[in-house]
Parts: structure tokens; sequence; C-alpha cells
DNA sequence: GATGAATGAGGTTTCATTCAT
DNA sequence: CATGAATGAAACCTCATTCAT
């Protein structure tokens, strides 16, 4: 087991995570409610309870607070996909979990949620292609899992000629889609059924619209 | 049969309107390049070879501008949709044409496809939850026409608790996401096989990845 | 007995002046509801229901326009305070005609005193400096006929060591104020009483308030 | 008796108010010069040798330190009406004291009366009319104690038929006009004799031209 | 003479970032 | 490390004036 020592060298760097922490969730509570451009440094520190020079001690500019909570995100949902992957024995098993869980997780962090569909394609890049590539890189990236266990129940086929993790990564797509759509619909996303609405698209998915 | 004068009023409507289309075009292609915020009125009067001022002679600001190319989109693809669902005799025909005829039309216009994909969530306005929602309105009504013939076929059944018109706007979104992938992705859009590609989520829509 | 030919000229002549007035009365409403500098050419030109550029064939300015009104008004006060001391036989009865009549003008022309309130000393010139002498110097030249009966019963004789046509200006600035003092007070300057009011300041400037 | 303890957060405090007033006198002596509307923020930050954005950290708009000048004035010529009717014995020597207190205040302040001049009816707000009535209503409040004192010795009597404090405005008009035109004379406003003038239109005001 | 589209200089305002205290 | 005043580049937008038709 390991011996943790508090030296105050540790107690400095912890302190500074923590406050790092409350930037960073200060500013994704700015950042949903006002949309990246709107939010101003002035608010995310008023926000955070310190002074906006304070910020600069921890990033290097708003684009950094920025990226961080996005990859943040990424590497969240990217978990969630191997988890249902590593601890599923069937694609269908892994599929509805991961459609379960990351539903779960977006109810409970919603702010996160609406930045990543409002803003997540407007980072303000100099070069905003190589951006949208990077972004549909990590989206393969967490649809890979899932493409894998696809892919062995498939048994190397093809669906209609695709690889099959193009169509993994369709799910994931519908699930984001279902999650954007519940956070801005008259229906509270609390009032989600996470089981539901994931039994709902893995059946489609699985079976189509035709074949319940 | 009309006798068309033209008479120098009718020229200068023509002319003013043919104008308002040359502006909306050049800001499409900054927009798409740029985006939004870092798309500077300086930048788009030189594309379409005006004077800053000029712009404002035909919109009343930047943001103007954005709303109806965004508008115009939408019309299009409701009209697509429409077209799709009344000239088909079956779900499956009228889905695929659908998926096949946007995907077409964003070949056709990627630069508009860029700034959707991009700026669609983006609209500077006070509340930017209301108009998000506004978004997802509109989504709806593209749905609603296929929605409709979905309806028929399944005789007023549900698809797993779901009413037909979320199913409808799940398959609404698939054909975004891959429109959007492609225009982000190392093969150009320009190489997407519209009907090959419009034929694999067609088919996985009605039959599911088990049933092929 | 002057033989006045209506020749083609001519008429064009009269046109071209009527059309000028239209302008000025046009401007003077606007100048008045908007103020100077938030009246726009745009505007005027609707109100006179000509397009902008005809304007230009008048005027050489939105300046030159501004001042033709002010001119104009000054003219007119200049007149009255004439005719008031001319028909006069006493300073008493020349002044309270003075008052009298530029009440009257300025009820029966309303626009253009809301104009000389707020917009005299703010003609966007240069030197504002020189252009406010300018203005003090009309009043003067107003205020001239008035001194000149004043003077003439006063036998010579200062009042409190001051010229006499200094004192004149005092109660030319009197009269200016209560005009300004009633239109934008809460009863209209419609129901002024022209006469009552040219008698109390009457009184008050040759008698003073404790001798009534 | 109070020990002051000067803490940073008090010296900030003060160095914070030095600096805008350093900006209202920057501010003030270029509307002076320019007028309001040619007044450029340029210029009033590099007066005040401040960077463009400094003023923003100070006031919120060109417009707020407009009127922030204006206010401070209104304030400062009420205190003097205030003062001269309460340490005086009479209104004939409170009249006095406030006609050459409030010279003496523009000889000293001679950019604020050439603001005041031009600009006091000019505030470029929505409805101009509702603000040109507001300014009547300081001009009352500035009268309203000359006006009390003069009411008690009149005892209860009007003059003409009017109310003592429509008198008592038109004295302080007198004063505003005096001031005014000698700001814009050849005579510098620096040679005038406060006292000499006060004499004047006080004699004026109480016994009348024809009565000295 | 009349029209109204085009112009573009110039203004106010915002806000991420720096830096002396 | 924390602070918050200072900075200044940029952006949007207005509107008097010109000029081709």
């Amino acid at each position: 087991m390991t011996q943790v020592i508090h030296t105050p060298l540790a107690r400095r760097q912890r302190e500074r995570l923590a406050r790092r922490r409350e930037i960073l969730d200060a500013a994704t509570h700015v950042f949903a409610e006002r949309g990246y451009p709107r939010a101003t440094l002035e608010e995310i520190a008023a926000t955070a309870e310190f002074a906006k020079g304070t910020i600069y001690n921890y990033f290097r500019s708003k684009e950094e607070i920025f990226r961080q909570i996005v990859t943040d995100l990424l590497d969240d949902v990217l978990h969630i996909a191997d988890t249902a992957a590593k601890e599923s024995s069937s694609a269908r098993e892994a599929f509805l979990r991961y459609a379960t869980d990351t539903f779960d997780y977006f109810r409970a962090n919603e702010d996160v949620l609406g930045i990543v569909s409002r803003e997540l394609f407007r980072l303000e890049l100099e070069d905003t292609k190589r951006r949208m590539a990077e972004i549909h890189r990590r989206a393969e990236q967490i649809a890979a899992p899932l493409a894998c266990i696809l892919q062995k129940e498939m048994r190397g086929k093809r669906f209609a000629g695709q690889p099959v993790d193009e169509i993994a990564e369709l799910f994931v797509s519908i699930v984001h889609h279902r999650c954007a759509k519940r956070l801005f619909h008259k229906k509270s996303i609390r009032e989600l059924n996470s089981h539901e609405e994931a039994k709902t698209i893995t059946l489609l998915f699985f079976d189509g619209v035709l074949h319940q």
C-alpha cells in the first residue's frame, strides 16, 4: 500500500489542484450559461471567487480553460465506453450500458453537456478545420471499444459494406443527439429515464424499426 | 399569358435581390472558412466586392446575415423532406430518398454545411437556451413528414414505447451526422457516394445491425 | 407697380423655392423631434417626400439646412423687435409688444423653438467659440431697436453703470427663457396666455418685484 | 477622535476616486473645447493621459461621463443657492449673494460653464423632451430656496398674478445668461467683476429699470 | 432634376492579457 | 501567490455625401 506523506510541498500541490478545479467548475457554469464568446474572464473569476489575474496563474488563456473542460469530458466518456465494452459479455449489452451510463453522466453534468452541444465545434482556433478533424478523431476513439466488441460478434463481416467502426460511431452520435434533445426540450433532462431511453435506441440499432 | 414589362422599378428590384444574394454567398464562404466570430464584416465585404457600409444597405447586422443563411438552409432541407415523403410510396423509400437528397444537397453546398455543423447552436442571442429549443423545433418540423409516412406503415404502433416522430428525428440526426463527418474527414465530401451511404443508414434504421 | 411676368423661368424659380421651403419645413420637424445629431438626412428626405440625393440639389449640407432655419428664425425675431420699436410710442409699450409678439410667434412655430432651445449653441463647427460669439452678436442686433427706444426715455443715463443695450438684452433673454420653459413644461405652450405673460415680465423689468 | 488607518484598501479607493476625477477634468476640458459630439474618447483619454480602454474602467460610456459633469455642476449651483438663502437675512441680500457666488463659481470653472451653455439641452437620450423637462425641474430646485425667502418678504402675495417661484426662476435664468454672455464675448470672463454685475441685476430685479 | 445605391472615414465599446504592487 | 488597474487591438455600425443612371 502506498504510503502518502503530507509534506508541505504536497499540500501546496493539492491546494493548487483544488483551486484549478474550482476555476474549471466556475468556467463550466459560465460557459454553459453565456456561451463561450459571451463568457468573460471577469465573470468566470467572480464566480470562482478569484481576481481576474489569479486565473492566469492556473491557465494560460481562456481558450486553454475551455479545452481542458472539453478534454476532461471526452476522457470521461471514453472511460464510460471502455468500461462498457470491457465488462459486458455481448455487444448488445455493451451498447446498452454505454448509452445508459452516458445518459446518467450527462444528467449529472448538465452544464458540460450544454457546452459541448453548443461549443464543441466553435473553438476559436486559427484552423477550424483541423480542430473539427481532431474532434471527430476523438469520437472515433470513443466508438472504438464499442466497435471492437461488435466486430467480434459480426465475425469480421461489414454492415452494408461499411466498416464496423463507422457503424459504432453512428450509435455514439445517436446517444449524443438524444442527450442534447432532452437538454433543450420542455421536459427537464432530470426526468429522462436513462434506462428506458437506452433500451429504445439499442433496440433500434440492433433490430431496426421493423423488427421489434 | 402575362406580358412582363421591364420597368426601371422592376430592374432595380431584381438587381437588389441579386446583390443580396451575392452578399449572402460571400458571407457563407467567410463564415465557413473562419467561423462566425472570427469572420469580420471587412472580409465579407471584400469577398462580395462591396464596401463595408454597402452591406448595411442590405442587412441590418452581421447576425441578420447569419440567420438568413441558416433559415434558407433549413427551408431547403425541409423541402427535401416534404418532397421525399410526398413522392414515395413507402416509408423505406421516403427515408432513403431523404437521405440521398440531403447528401447531394450538402455536397453541392459544402460551405453551408460547414456553418451549420459549427454554428447552428451559436446564434448570439440573449437567451441561448430559447434559441436551442427553436432549433430543435425546426428539426421536428423536418422530421414531421417522414414521421407521418412511417406512422402509416406502423399502423399507429409505437416503437419501444416512443412516439414515431422521435424515431424519425433520430434518422434525421443520423443523416446530419454522416454529412458533418464527411466534411471534416480526410476523404473529401465530394467523394461521398450519396446513394451508398443512404442505403446503409436506411438499412440500419429499418432492419438493424443484426438483420441484413 | 411692378409688372410680374410669369415666364417659364419664373415658374421654375417659384417651384424651386417652394421645394426648398418644403425641405426646410420637413427638416425643422425632424430636428425638433430628434435633435440635430440624431436627425438623419434619410428621415428628413422621407418627411419631405424626396429622395436623399434630391436634398443636395437644394442645400450643400445638413449643416447648411440647419443654419438656414436658424437664420430665418433670427430674422423673424429681429423683425418683431424692429416693428415693436418702430410702432410704439414708449419703451414700456415697445417691450410689452415685443414680448407678446414673440410669445405668439413661438406658439405658432413650436418646432423652431424646440430647435433653438436645444441646438442653437451646438452647431457643429470647427470653431465653436466663434459661432457662440456670432449668436450673441445676433442677440445684440435683436435687442438693439429695443435698446434704442429705452435709451431715449432714460435720456442717456446708464442703469447701475451698465450701458442700456446690455439691459435690453436681459429683457430679450427673459422672453426666450419663458418660451423655453413653457415648451418643456406640463402645460402646453398652446395654453400660454401671451398677453398675461408679457405684462408680467414687462412689469418686472420696468418696476421690479417690489414696486407693483 | 477617529484614528484613520491607511489600509491598502482605503488607498486603492482613494486612488480610484482621484483618477475618476482626473478623467472628469480631462473630459470637461475636451467637451468645452470641441463640444460633445466632436469630442472623441481618444482625445479625452489622451488628455487624461490614459489609454482609451482605461476610461471604461471608470465610466460605462461617454454619455455617463457627460452626465456626471452636468450633475456635479447642478449640485454645486444648488448648494450656492441653498447657502445664499440660509445665510442671508433678506431676499435682496440672498439674491445678491447667489448672483455673486455663481459668477465667481463659473469664473473659476470656465470649462464647465462652456459645456452647460452649449450642451445642457443636448443630452443624447431617447426622449429628448423628457430630458428637457428634467433639466427645467432642476432649475426649479435651484430657484426654490431663493423663492422661499422671497415669499416670506412678499407675505404670500403673488407678483402680477404669477407664483413667486416662477419669478425666482427668472432671476436664476438672468444670472445664467450673463455668465454665458461673458464667456463668449470679447472681454474674458476673468475680467468680469462679479460684485458689480450681481448688483446690477439684483437692482433690476427688485426695483426695475425705472426706479434706481 | 430626381433617384437611391455605394462609399468609407470615424466613432464607441469590449475584453483577453499583462504587470506592478 | 493574489490582485485589479491599465492596456490597446479589433470589431461593429452609422450616415453624410457622391455619382451613375
